[in-house]
DNA sequence: CCCGGTTGCGCAAGCGTTTGCGTTCAGATT
DNA sequence: AATCTGAACGCAAACGCTTGCGCAACCGGG
């Protein structure tokens, strides 16, 4: 039924092995020959079998891509520029989405991924442990996100800077209290959050001002975390008159805590972000932008670099760009609204 | 290096096909050697060559998923929940992202998803001949997003009646002068956008008001499209009271041209959105929810079912419950209109 | 005209599973 | 005691490719 390489070796009278060389641009195989090879096989519409070329290859062309959550716009994005490199280079991608807990630790013990990719970009920090278990792998691993992992190619963005330039900017405009959303209860293999927090602490510190515990709350990276965060830190006896979110998800739960509170942003309260969310332009939230797409695009090509050469080592990490974007919801303490 | 099915069965001494059978739990293995089996395997950490298997049995356990692109929510939504479905039941999902016109034409003639799969979802409209190259590769199809095709599985919504729910609440507020932001230039055999448009123009006939074209605008779904749009909208010398955006990402640009305009929302303009996007909520939008997620899990479901028993046809279309949210963005007209 | 070197192609041995069929053997049936 | 029956397992043939090696035919240079 379905047409195999010796359908089309038949049809040109040639043996299986020439039509191989043929259509995968071998040499061995003249021109002329070549050209008829490839004519019988479009008009076949043959194709090979990826099972048996890579049972035979030991190649599967296929790339593992692991990420926590699909959904979620940071992970999307980066998928989608990975997985057009990828794909553009002539590789599968397989996808694995590792949302609870227990999917995760399923994945890393049954490894089904195990002798079916040729490469693994990881969109997930993976704990020691984790790490370990891809490094069995015996294939190019490569992660975005921060956390460096020995053996990983990993490509991010200066979180320690970048978390800098937001708090400095509101210390700037002349605020004192400012608060931070962060995700502290993340996993701790992450550094993400320890270096944004870092960054935070920082500045206040080279500003002079002691850093009260009390203004930093738990908004675990998602909308809903950053409302609630918010309103803890509105229920303060001196709640904060600007909020550093570690990510805009969280910046704009805390948006929509103010809002229940009738506060004016950034009247009453500014707020600044962190990643450039597609729709943070939308609603004006200040934030720090980093190139996502870009991330995941870079990420891709290195792996495939060291597919290309075996030999060569996992280059040093990369960092990528970032970049203070200045919008709508920061303002100097308690000021009027200008027109 | 690696182990194969031959060291377990050396390790336990008996053959590969004892072991073939024990491990995926075929009859013909007593109870006891079945054990030992399992746990000589464990203990070497075994797992069956996927391209070797697939080659010998056919089956190759994968599912493909074919996403228009990744990176929007509401892919990345049905994607991740599909992507649970399929790997709980033992499947891998091979994704291909075909965001451009070039690749998608390149994969649908050249198919490199050929005798990988055991079943594709689509979560782009297939068109005619696109639909006939996937019925080629003889396996089960489904789709989400409305389109029927014959010999696809598909899941959706009732989008017409969603747009009628939406229009009517703002005729019922009151509103004459309701604009519509489309995605009219999208390829004519993706039936939302029409279905959408045609419930919008129900209800219109249904209040006895003309529908006007120039009320009509091309947002193109996305962010800057429902922008442009809105700006559009706003040129006219009879701007529209009111606005229908056939999706979320539509209205928040809407929102987002409405608020460099200087006009309030919902006192000056009102706007309600479609679909339910994870922010619209934070952002107050009024909008008529389909459930994203569940339909990503139904038609996997589907699509498993039809891989248990081939013999069973394509089941008739599934149509999921909608929802209309209302929030904080529509109110009745002001009769008194700044300028 | 011979000879070492290409060039172009076929042979056949895998790659690691699955699976139809055959064999063995213990126990049940006459 | 002879025969029949399953159950449990081994044999070996695929599955559809890739690739090292061998072998003609052909090339130009001495």
């Amino acid at each position: 039924m379905t047409v195999s390489i010796t359908d089309v070796a038949e049809a040109t009278g040639v043996s299986a092995s020439t039509v191989s060389r043929a259509l995968r641009g071998r040499p061995g195989v003249s021109e002329e020959m070549r050209a008829r090879i490839v004519a019988a096989a479009a008009e076949l519409g043959y194709t090979a079998s990826r099972s048996a070329s890579s049972l035979a290859s030991g190649r599967t062309y296929t790339i593992g891509v692991v990420v926590p959550y699909v959904g979620r716009w940071f992970f999307g994005t980066v998928l989608d520029a990975a997985e057009k490199v990828f794909s553009a280079a002539g590789y599968d991608v397989l996808l694995y989405n590792l949302g609870s807990p227990e999917v995760r630790k399923r994945f890393f013990t049954k490894l089904p991924i195990r002798k079916r990719v040729d490469a693994v970009l990881s969109l997930l920090i993976p704990d020691p442990e984790e790490a370990a278990a891809l490094r069995a792998l015996d294939v190019p691993l490569a992660t975005t996100v921060g956390g460096a992992r020995p053996g990983f190619t990993v490509v991010g963005i200066d979180d320690r800077g970048g978390a800098e330039s937001a708090v400095r900017h509101l210390v700037n405009l002349g605020h004192r209290r400012v608060g931070m959303i962060s995700g502290a209860s993340e996993p701790l293999h992450w550094t993400t959050p320890l270096d944004r927090r870092q960054g935070y602490l920082d500045v206040l510190a080279d500003a002079g001002i002691e850093p009260d515990p009390a203004l930093e709350a738990d908004g675990g990276y998602t909308v809903e975390g950053g409302e609630r965060a918010m309103t803890e830190l509105l229920a303060l006896r001196h709640p904060p008159t600007a909020v550093f979110a570690q990510s805009d998800e969280m910046a704009m739960g805390a948006l929509r805590a103010l809002r229940r509170h009738r506060l004016r942003v950034p009247e009453d309260v500014s707020v600044v972000g962190f990643d450039d969310h597609e729709l943070s332009e939308v609603v004006g939230l200040t934030t720090v932008a980093q190139p996502v797409a870009a991330q995941g695009r870079e990420a891709a090509r290195l792996l495939l670099a060291r597919l290309d050469d075996p030999d060569a080592g996992p280059p040093h990490p990369v960092e990528m760009p970032i970049r203070f974007a200045l919008r709508e919801t920061t303002a100097p303490p308690h000021s009027r609204r200008q027109r």
